[in-house]
DNA sequence: CCGGATCCTTGTCGATACTG
DNA sequence: CAGTATCGACAAGGATCCGG
């Protein structure tokens, strides 16, 4: 049988842990950032982004992201093979949050990581 | 030798990344959490949140944020052992973050995790 | 080739016992 | 009370394999 772990284990009924029972991991939130900068991606190219996620990672949170309904797959007529993701409403909704997040690391991290670029740099 | 592992691999220069590198876990942001609901938590307050942090994440996240400066110790007059934590400037900025990310899973993870509250006005 | 699935190694998490 | 040590479980990460 598959490996369909979609249950998620909710630590509370407190909101801000619920948002992290889901997104609090190294790779969920750099896969939405890939899809607010670029509107649609397909696998490959998810792969192409410089943090270098490994392939069985990128799958597993495809599948959960679109469990949650915060992505979703799409057939693009541009594409040769019709397999690209991109957001939902549910996942457009975390757009303003994760330019936040940018914005605060370019003032609040600069120090330890030096060579950060600014958010205006990148979105 | 000690366990002094401060060092961040960043995994790339985008601000974004390196806020997750940083952030991106189950645990960090809830004790930031703490500290926005409370002001002030000591190290046996922290535990008693309905998450149940482990003692030794608990160690390793209050040394880490302690090291990028998003929370201090704090000798409160008020309690007879003088250690506390609260948050810096820097923490504090992540204050609103925090609140859309519960508006956000109210709004969004419901379906989910139904027993979940709704953010209210005061946190 | 592209989109994964599978195997295997390594590292981190997390529960609990223990210490100053 | 504020942590540290230990150890098993499990997830991450790398490499490879496979179906279309």
């Amino acid at each position: 049988m598959k490996k369909n772990n979609k249950k998620i284990d909710w630590r509370s009924i407190c909101p801000i842990s619920s948002s992290l029972d889901v997104l609090g991991d190294k790779w969920s939130l750099l896969i939405i950032r890939d899809l607010i900068i670029h509107e649609s991606r397909t696998y490959s190219q998810f792969l192409e982004s410089p943090e270098q996620i490994a392939t069985n990672i990128l799958a597993s949170r495809l599948n959960l992201l679109s469990h949650l309904k915060l992505i979703e797959r799409v057939n693009l007529k541009s594409a040769s093979r019709n397999n690209a993701y991109q957001l939902t409403k549910g996942g457009e909704a975390l757009k303003p949050i994760i330019k936040s997040l940018g914005k605060w690391a370019g003032e609040h991290l600069s120090e330890f990581n030096p060579n950060m670029l600014k958010i205006n740099e990148t979105l």
